[in-house]
DNA sequence: TCTGGGGTCCTAGGACCC
DNA sequence: TCTGGGGTCCTAGGACCC
């Protein structure tokens, strides 16, 4: 028998996650400094870049002048005082904010300030989880020190590493786990620190609204809400026989231990891609027929830049599917499965379309989209013993010139 | 003048096989 | 003739996240 007594003391788990402040937006200001303080919305098309005056000045293009489908992607901290923030149309923005500045969104820049800091940050703590382009979860549990303060040290390390080495301010929350720490990285935003142990959850995460759990979103609060559940306290003091009548097995006994802080998912530092995707919404509503030519251009355009994404990454895909967003809003989709993986713009345009083929065209579309699924490395496919679908991978230069595009003909007018 | 683009995971039914 | 089930793949839709 071991002696519990003499057994070395257990690491508790401290997970960290680390949240960019308004990062695009923040990308910005460190190159139009003058902005600091002013509401700034980043979104929208490219037609709105600042115009350099002969004295060297800058005008910026004001909210009120735009027009277009654009939704705001970030917007700094004196614009949400506004009312604007991440996903309200640019359009409903403008008239809560007609004053902000309108930049348009640069993607390379925030790619190259998200390599910055997560980098800073692997330089402190090795096991990073990458979610997204500004937000990361960090096993800091070995680092030395961190057992001793519950991480209070690290997490200042970490946010004078990352403003350091940006410019940026992030805010942090360190808990237990992956779960508390995105709600905590949120409590004292920005340029936050939160620690929180796992017998301070009844006072500090039972008062916070159910919708602050990273996956109740819109629907299950509202849910939540009809059985009169508002909190995180109230759902942790809920029947689990109720939740589980309502939500099912699974979910309802996720719910369940949610509210109550319970979370053992690892901090994961790497993961294959499950799909690529290509989409994009148009200025103005197409038709299948009137606008032929038009969507027969941009599904082309789709096709060819999703296969230069697989080459880029070096993946194949044995599932193609087209995805679109009619006039009304609704969605659908259609996949087909090929025989073989396909990394070659003209098989991706030839199986989008049999796709297109099983959807009904009658009303206008706002957005196409192209996906490629079920995807396989290239070096796993063309390689050597451990390949056994090598033969089956159709190439880029295969010849393909018996297709030809029928895309979008055959339907009846329909007005 | 509503509502982007790129993802993940889950559910559920049918086909097909054992 | 009826009854039974498990497992996997494919497809479509939906919730949710950044």
């Amino acid at each position: 028998m071991y002696s519990l007594v003499d057994a070395p003391p257990v690491a508790k788990r401290l997970i960290a996650h680390l949240d960019m402040d308004a990062f695009y937006a923040s990308v910005e200001l460190l190159r139009y400094p003058d902005l600091r303080g002013r509401p700034v919305v980043i979104g929208g098309g490219r037609d709105h870049a600042p115009e350099v005056l002969a004295d060297g000045t800058r005008r910026y293009a004001q909210l009120r002048s735009y027009a277009g489908r654009g939704v705001i992607t970030t917007a700094t901290y004196e614009a949400r005082a506004f009312g604007v923030h991440s996903g309200i149309g640019l359009m409903k923005a403008a008239a809560l904010a007609p004053d902000a500045v309108l930049l348009p969104v640069d993607f390379d820049a925030y790619r190259k300030y998200s390599r910055l800091f997560k980098a800073a940050v692997r330089a402190i703590a090795p096991i990073v989880e990458d979610r997204g382009i500004d937000e990361i979860y960090v096993d800091i549990s070995a680092l030395p020190g961190a057992q001793a303060d519950g991480g209070q040290a690290v997490g200042r390390a970490l946010k004078q590493a990352v403003f350091a080495t940006t410019g940026l301010t992030c805010s942090i929350g360190i808990t237990p786990n992956k779960l508390l720490s995105k709600i905590c990285s949120e409590i004292d935003k920005p340029d936050g620190l939160t620690l929180l142990t796992a017998d301070e959850i009844p006072q500090r995460i039972w008062p916070l609204a159910a919708r602050k759990i990273n996956g109740i979103g819109p629907k299950a609060s509202a849910r939540l809400e009809a059985l009169g559940i508002r909190t995180i306290g109230e759902l942790a003091a809920a029947s689990p026989a109720l939740l589980l009548a309502e939500f099912g097995k699974r979910t309802g006994a996720w719910l369940h231990a949610a509210a109550h802080g319970r979370d053992e998912r690892p901090v994961v530092t790497y993961s294959e891609p499950k799909s690529i995707s290509r989409e994009t919404t148009f200025e103005r509503d197409l038709h299948a027929v009137r606008d032929k030519a038009a969507l027969t251009g941009l599904l082309n355009e789709l096709c060819t830049e999703l296969a230069g994404d697989l080459a880029r990454k070096g993946y194949a895909s044995k599932t193609i599917g087209i995805k679109l967003r009619f006039d009304d809003f609704r969605i659908v989709t259609r996949d087909l499965t090929l025989p073989a993986h396909t990394m070659d713009a003209r098989g991706i345009r030839r199986a989008a379309g049999a796709c297109l083929k099983r959807v009904d065209l009658t009303r206008r579309l706002r957005l196409l989209g192209v996906r490629a699924g079920a995807l396989a490395k290239i070096a796993d496919l063309v390689g050597g013993a451990a390949a056994p679908e090598a033969a089956h991978v159709a190439r880029a230069e295969e010849p393909t010139a018996r297709y030809e595009l029928p895309l979008f003909a055959d339907l009846p007018p329909d007005d």
